[in-house]
DNA sequence: ACGATATGAATGAATG
DNA sequence: CATTCATTCATATCGT
């Protein structure tokens, strides 16, 4: 998995001051160590977040309180726990398009998601004093995978190290080509800019703002 | 994407020079980038427009101008400045939201006020058309700047600029600060996030936040 | 030191 | 307008 991050940065209780941020001891005038680097209980109170409540994509109240839960152990920010969430899911996502690729095709999903939840928020009888409302996010559907793991405490040992990884790839070559009057791609209004190849635009509208596009233009404006 | 992903992007006019997109440096066979790179004078002009003319969600006829002008600098559609506009508006919405929603309801709307300034960051000198090295400063490696583009014109020429300025006359005070031809055309949102370095909790807190991280679904009605 | 990888940050493009 | 996805850039960190 990633690599467990042993360094310990600023944190406890009230945080501190400037991250040291290793790196090196001397930072000049410039960028100010830029990057949030989060701390090992950051780091897995999102994932415990992420993993055991199925956190995904955490509305902006919910980024502010958990960035102010994460404020005790280090400097912190909304931005950060957003693009955590962000990333993490989107590179979840991308990673596990590797591993199974290929496949797909007929069978829709064969492997349901990596969704370890101990407890399936959604349902378990409902504890007391918590309604049991179905959260926001809920982008995992599985809930009584009986493997979970054990994440929770145990996890802070070695910081991450479970869920299957692969190394990134790029791939250079797709790009099969969606042009030309192909299939539809989706939707392209805008096709009529120009400056492209294609200057055919099928759609004679879609979008709101196309509305008002079609009209006015008093003087025309020079195109390609 | 639809468009032959030209790497080349046509001259609009003898007006600028090569336009070298600030991202350049395709890291990898990536001959087909699809989407819009926005040159730096692009983006100073569509910043220029923004703030200092508060042009928040452009009509349809303005947007075609808009990208009518722009392309003198680079290959761009109508979708890029309507995106442009939507997503600037709406992450500077965002960031908003994740600094201060406090459930508690009070004055979060008056003043905006944003601040652009965050660390010590450089971009002090901005000297003409030569970048500060700044090791992040990523969209600026036009060598040979065509020159000072008039941005005014754009307003003044067709004169859509008094029409929404009405609009949201709210923040358009400050300018962006955008350096002149390059560097780092970025803009901290995100900024007040508070806790830098200081340690301070600034929430009360006392959420039900992580004791029981399946709270964290119910806060929607649970609320603090 | 470098190169590779991991990951924070940014933003274009879409969708609801 | 709000949210989300995808892609890319920038950089911290680690391995060799």
């Amino acid at each position: 998995m990633e690599q467990p991050p042993q360094n310990e940065q600023e944190e406890g209780g009230g945080g501190g001051g400037k991250n040291s941020s290793g790196s090196n001891s001397n930072y000049l005038c410039r960028q100010t160590s830029t990057r949030w680097t989060p701390t090992t209980e950051q780091i897995r109170i999102l994932k415990e977040l992420y993993y055991n409540n199925g956190v995904r994509s955490p509305t902006a109240d919910q980024i502010q309180r958990i960035s102010a839960r994460l404020r005790q152990y280090g400097k912190i920010e909304g931005k950060n726990v957003f693009y955590w969430f962000q990333n993490h899911k989107a590179r979840e996502r991308q990673k596990k398009r590797f591993t199974n690729t290929t496949t797909t095709v007929a069978s829709d999903q064969i492997h349901p998601n990596i969704c370890y939840n101990k407890y399936p928020i959604i349902n378990t009888t409902t504890p007391p004093g918590v309604a049991s409302s179905t959260p926001s996010s809920s982008s995992c559907s599985n809930s009584s995978t009986p493997a979970m793991v054990a994440v929770g405490q145990i996890m802070g040992s070695y910081g991450y190290g479970s869920v299957n990884m692969e190394k990134s790839f790029r791939d250079c070559t797709i790009s099969a080509g969606c042009n030309g009057g192909g299939g539809t791609v989706g939707h392209n209004f805008w096709v009529g800019g120009g400056a492209a190849g294609g200057g055919v635009n099928p759609y004679p509208q879609s979008y709101p703002f196309l509305e008002y596009q079609r009209r006015i233009n008093a003087m025309e404006i020079d195109d390609e």
